[in-house]
DNA sequence: CTGTTAGCGCCTTCAC
DNA sequence: GTGAAGGCGCTAACAG
C-alpha cells in the first residue's frame, strides 16, 4: 500500500500543509510536530509521490545527457563521469543518444528541455546547427556543452585542447624525432575536434619552417576502417611520408592494419601517432605514441558546471573550461 | 510561451476533454474536430506538460537501467543496445549506477520503483541479495534482470551462457592444443558469471577424465592487476600449469603483463585464454583466444523483453533467454 | 507555528 | 460526439 501525505496528516492529527512542510525541512514546524511526522511517515513507510511532486515543482531532478552515439570509450567515460556527479548530488541522468541524426538531436532537445522534463542538460556534440543553438538558447534551462563552443550567453562550455595536443605532438615528431615528411588523416571536416586537430597539425610545420604536402592529408571518419583506406591512399603515393598523425586513435589503428597487411612495420617504415590515449592504445604493437585526454574528468566537469548553475539563484555568465591534454610517449613514432 | 491544453480549448471553441481525446487519438471524437484541434496545436506549437501527464497517467514513459559499475565496454553496449530499443519504442533510458554499493542499489531501486518514477527496469548484476529481490518483487513494475536469475514471478533473465562458453574452450585447450595442466585464474566467488565460468572449466576436465590440481584455482577480482597478480602466483608454483584460462579477458591482460615482466613468452612458455573478446583482445599480440559475448545483444534484448512486458495486458510469465557465447581463436593458447 | 484553500495541467468518469 | 466536473498528490500563498 502506497501512503499518502493526506493519511500522514490525519494519523499525526495535523493539516497535509504542515506534513508537506515538516518533510521537507520548513524550519517553522516546531521540532516536536516535525518528529512526530517524520516517525508516523517512517513508519508507514511513506515516499512522496515523486510524479506528483515533479508536477507541482516544475521539475524533475534528473539531468539529460545527449550525445550523438554511444559506440567507444569515449562515450562510456563522460557517463560515468557525469553520473557520478550527478549522484552525488542527488540527480538521476537520463541518457539519450540521437543516433547522429541532426532531427533527432532537435527532437530530443525539444522533449526534454520542454516544461522540464529535465532541469538541466549536458550536451555532447562538435556540430552544432544553427537551429540547435537557437533551441537551447530559447530552453531556459541551465545548458552545458562538450565540445565546440555554441557562445550563447549563459551556457558553459568544456572544450579539450585538441589544438596544443596536435601541435605538441607534431612539434615533437619535428623536433626530438626528425621527421619531415609527415601526413595527417584528419577527421570528419564538420567536426570541430577534427578542424582543431588538423590546425595544430598545420601550425606546428609552420612554426618549424616546413611546409606540408597536400596530397599528405586525407580526410577519414574516426573509424578504423576509415584510417586503413587513408593509410593506403597514403602509402601509394610517390611521395610517402615518414610518418602518420592519425586525429584519433581509431583511424591510428586503421593503420596498424593498413600497416600488417602491407608487411610494413612500425615505426621503421612508416611512424604512427594517434589522439586520444584510449584504452587499446597501451595494447598496440608497438605501444601507440598519441595524446591523452581525461575524458572522465571531462564529463564530471560537465556535470560539476551545470549543478552549479542549476543550484545558483543567479545568473552565471558563460564559463568556458579547457581541459587540457597531455603527449603519451610510444615506441610507435 | 508555453500554451496548455485549456488555451487550446479555447481557441477550438471546444472543451478541455475534447482536445484531449483529440490530442491522444480517442476514437470517439468526430474526424473534423480532431484535425481542428491538431491544426491549432500545431499553429500553437503545443506540447503537453510532460510532468503534468506523467503524474495523472502514473508512468513516466521512462526505462530505469540500474548497474553496479560503469567501467567498461561491457556496460557501455549494454547502455548502447537499451538505449536504442528504449529509443525506438519511444522510452528515455534512465542510467544509474549503485557504485557497487548494496545500499545505494536498495535505494536507487525504491527511488526508481516506488510511484513508477520509472515504467520498467532493467537491472544487470550478478549479485542479488534477498533484500533486492524482495524489492523486486514488490515493486510491481516489469523488471527484466540481465545475469544471475531472481527465480522470481513475472521477471525475465537473459543469461548469458557461461557455463557453455567456458566448456568448450578447456574442452579446446585439452582436445585440440593437448594441454593437461590448465589453471583457472576465477572471478569474484559472489559473481554468477565467473561461478558459471569455473563449473564449465570443472566440468571440461572431468569429462576429459582430467584431475585439476587445487592449487591452479586462483581467484582474481575481473581486473588487469588482480590478474597480474594470479599470473604470479601461478608462476610460482613448483608445479606450473601449461595454460591459464582467465575468467575474463581484463584478468588475461594481466596475464600479459605478468609475462611480459616475467620475460615468459605467450603462448611458447605459457598458455593464456580469456572470456569476453572485448575490443582490445584482438590487438594483444598474440591474439587472445578468447570466448565472445555478443553484449549490445544482450542490452537490446533486455530492453525488448521489457517493452513487450510493458505494453502487454495480460501477465506473462517469466522468461530466460540465454545469450550464447562462442569461442574466438587466438595464439595465445 | 499551523490550517485552509487554491491550484498545477491533464485525464477520465459521468451525463447529455 | 462532446461537455462539465472531479480528482491525481503535492506545494505554496494567505490567514490566523
Amino acid at each position: 500500500m502506497d501512503y499518502t501525505i493526506k493519511e500522514i496528516a490525519e494519523r499525526a492529527d495535523v493539516s497535509i500543509a504542515t506534513v508537506s512542510r515538516a518533510l521537507n525541512n520548513d524550519k517553522r514546524v516546531k521540532a516536536s510536530t516535525k518528529a512526530l511526522v517524520v516517525s508516523i511517515a517512517r513508519e508507514f513507510n511513506y515516499r512522496p509521490n515523486i510524479l506528483a511532486r515533479n508536477f507541482v515543482r516544475r521539475k524533475s531532478n534528473i539531468i539529460g545527457l545527449i550525445m550523438p552515439d554511444i559506440v567507444d570509450e569515449f562515450f562510456t567515460e563522460v557517463i560515468k563521469g557525469v553520473e557520478s556527479v550527478a549522484h552525488s548530488g542527488g540527480y538521476f541522468t537520463l541518457v539519450a543518444s540521437t543516433h547522429s541524426r541532426e532531427g533527432s538531436l532537435l527532437e530530443t532537445l525539444a522533449a526534454f528541455t520542454h516544461r522540464r522534463m529535465v532541469d538541466g542538460l549536458i550536451l555532447l556534440t562538435t556540430n552544432l546547427s544553427p537551429a540547435i543553438k537557437k533551441g537551447l538558447s530559447e530552453s531556459g534551462i541551465p545548458v552545458v556543452v562538450i565540445g565546440e563552443n555554441p557562445e550563447l550567453k549563459e551556457t558553459d562550455v568544456i572544450a579539450i585542447d585538441n589544438y596544443q595536443g596536435a601541435y605538441s605532438l607534431v612539434s615533437h615528431l619535428i623536433n626530438k624525432k626528425g621527421y619531415t615528411k609527415i601526413a595527417h588523416i584528419a577527421g570528419p571536416p564538420e567536426n570541430s575536434d577534427a578542424v582543431q586537430r588538423k590546425q595544430g597539425y598545420l601550425q606546428a610545420h609552420q612554426d618549424h619552417g616546413l611546409t606540408v604536402n597536400p596530397h599528405w592529408i586525407v580526410d577519414g571518419a574516426f573509424t578504423i576502417p576509415s584510417g586503413e583506406a587513408a593509410f593506403r591512399r597514403l602509402m601509394s603515393l610517390i611521395q610517402k611520408p615518414e610518418a602518420i598523425f592519425a586525429a584519433n586513435d581509431m583511424m591510428a589503428i586503421g593503420c596498424y592494419e593498413g600497416a600488417d597487411s602491407f608487411g610494413l612495420s612500425i615505426p621503421e617504415d612508416v611512424a604512427v601517432a594517434g589522439f586520444d590515449d584510449i584504452f587499446v592504445s597501451r595494447f598496440l604493437s608497438p605501444r601507440l605514441m598519441t595524446v591523452g585526454v581525461p575524458i572522465a574528468e571531462v564529463g564530471k566537469t560537465a556535470a560539476t558546471l551545470l549543478l552549479d548553475r542549476m543550484n545558483s539563484e543567479s545568473h552565471i555568465a558563460s564559463r568556458l573550461v579547457t581541459i587540457s591534454t597531455g603527449m603519451v610517449l610510444g615506441q610507435s613514432s
